[in-house]
DNA sequence: GCAATAGATAAGTCGATTCTTATATATTAC
DNA sequence: GTAATATATAAGAATCGACTTATCTATTGC
């Protein structure tokens, strides 16, 4: 749940994918599965990365588990970013436009 | 320079602090060692990663190394974080007083 | 109860990462 | 030119990370 977590899970091709299949909402483990060519436990294991670096929560439903985005796991990765605003200024633009989406 | 080379170079302590100083403006190779247990070549090394990865740039200067944090280094890292902006709401009034003060 | 299903855990393999020491290269100072 | 300094590169050791197969536990359906 440290920066040094969040950085390694997030270094990873397979779990950043899965995030990404999360945001679109829960899923349990086997849909989180398909499409990728890798054994059950390989995915499990994911998984269990993702949730001890505070990125994922889980909720487990009869035989499955759901899991879901965890609201505020990406919080450190925001406040250590924000830390480098001052070299990344053609990104603010974008940024703005952002929130000012979101305050509709 | 992809997204894992740049997670993966941010997943280091050691990384993450070196730009932590260069954030503060250049340093060589051997300012960025200062206060590291941590052989020559480590460091050497370490900045290949960084540097790998996009985000410093150097400067040769005489015998010395001078190092500098790449701009748009992280800007990958940004739009990335971007798409997951609807599951850290509560950092957004951070970001906007962010933005304010920019303005200025 | 028993078979099937969903998922986690254990143990091992293999390549990648992070160090080390030794050495090479370029620049500067004298 | 020679010694000292700044850094990079090479090679090797130890540890870590991402997989595998085998197995265990819990739940469901019949």
């Amino acid at each position: 749940m440290t920066e040094t977590d969040i950085f390694k899970a997030l270094a990873d091709p397979t779990r950043r994918h899965m995030l990404e299949r999360l945001s679109a909402g829960e899923r349990n483990a086997t849909e989180l599965r398909e499409g990728l060519a890798m054994s059950q436990p390989a995915i499990s294991q994911h998984l269990a990365v993702l949730r001890s670096a505070g990125l994922i929560e889980e909720e487990k439903s009869g035989r499955q588990m759901r899991y879901r985005i965890r609201p505020d796991g990406l919080a450190p990765v925001v406040d250590w970013l924000a830390r480098y605003r001052a070299f990344w200024p053609e990104r603010v633009d974008r940024l703005k436009t952002l929130l000012r989406e979101m305050d509709q």
